[in-house]
DNA sequence: CAGCCGTGGGT
DNA sequence: TACCCAAGGCT
């Protein structure tokens, strides 16, 4: 969970997952649709996956959680940095734990001048992590300089003047600690307009549930997909679920639109009210996982990304229900 | 290996 | 408002 993600993110979603599943087996006997919706709203929802799987792998393979980095690393979802950390802080093992904030502690320290998310920068900021690694005591040593790097050592404005080892400190020193660590050049990202269908029918809707890779992968949707150039939103909205549904629909009224901003691109988000024809083929699997028609009451149980439950909790709200009529 | 993959809070 | 970036891993 903490992969990427700040404590104070983290922690009341610890202790509802602690509660859902308080074993290892719970969660690996959990279907997967229960565990993404306990992990709905914390983003990286392959992490959620990768644990659900990683807890099975743990089980069929004699119900331990495995206690050295090496074995810890075999596990989907965990790579250096976390079987680091779980390796040295929880079975005391002499091992480094690279993470963003002990990679800016260090490249300040250290006065290191290659971008530290290049591979030449990875690498020499783990090889410091590694070179100094009290014998016996790494999980502290990893600990403490996560800490400084949350509360002190921040991104900007760090808080040298009490920083407990600024008289080591090169880029201190230096008067430059705040152009370290270097980053990579930043890329622009897409803005692209989404069309969105609320496909009511017989006081029910359909929603989709997205494939089980890429991005929201295993997540449920309102159909929909990317605009693209010379075509207009209902238009986009009748496409996608043909390509998507093989079905004819009626696009109706619009709805609210939504704008949300994702890792590497942005969206906003235009819903429509829509109809199926009456007569046409009936939604299939094309390019969806699955799919159901549900009552606005039972949309909470189907886990969604943000701007997805913001139109189910809109819809729960109310939108005047004349499909009947139309 | 460069590009993907969410969301929230701080500035 | 817009941008940064966080207890990274996978393909």
């Amino acid at each position: 969970m903490l992969q990427q993600t700040r404590v104070e993110s983290v922690s009341p979603y610890f202790q509802r997952w602690m509660e859902h599943f308080p074993t290892i087996q719970k969660l690996a006997d959990a279907p997967l649709q229960e565990v993404l919706g306990v992990w709905e709203g914390l983003g990286y929802y392959s992490r959620a996956r990768n644990l659900h799987l990683a807890a099975r792998q743990v089980m069929a393979q004699g119900v331990a959680i495995p206690s050295t980095s090496r074995e810890l690393r075999r596990l989907p979802g965990v790579g250096r940095y976390t079987a680091g950390a779980i390796a040295s802080i929880a079975f005391g093992e002499n091992v480094a734990a690279l993470d963003g904030n002990i990679r800016r502690v260090l490249a300040r320290l250290f006065n290191v001048d290659l971008p530290a998310r290049s591979p030449q920068g990875e690498a020499r900021l783990w090889e410091l992590a590694e070179k100094y690694l009290p014998e016996g005591a790494a999980g502290d040593y990893n600990q403490a300089l996560m800490d400084l790097g949350a509360t002190i050592c921040t991104p900007r404005l760090p808080q040298c003047a009490v920083c407990p080892i600024k008289e080591f400190c090169q880029a201190f020193q230096l008067g430059i600690q705040e152009q370290r660590p270097v980053s990579l050049p930043k890329q622009s990202i897409p803005h692209y307009q989404v069309a969105a269908a609320v496909m009511q029918r017989g006081g029910r809707y359909l929603i989709t549930q997205r494939l089980l890779k890429g991005l929201l992968g295993g997540l449920w949707e309102f159909p929909g997909g990317k605009q693209e150039p010379n075509e207009t939103l209902p238009e986009c909205l009748a496409r996608e679920l043909q390509e998507e549904l093989g079905i004819q629909i009626k696009v109706g009224e619009p709805l609210n639109v939504y704008r949300h901003a994702y890792t590497h691109f942005r969206v906003t988000v235009h819903t429509f009210l829509c109809q199926w024809q009456e007569g046409t083929p009936e939604p299939q699997l094309i390019q969806v996982q699955d799919l159901v028609w549900t009552e606005p009451g039972e949309l909470a149980n189907y886990p969604m990304g943000k701007v997805d439950r913001q139109i189910a909790s809109q819809l729960v709200l109310g939108i005047p229900a004349r499909d009947t009529e139309i």
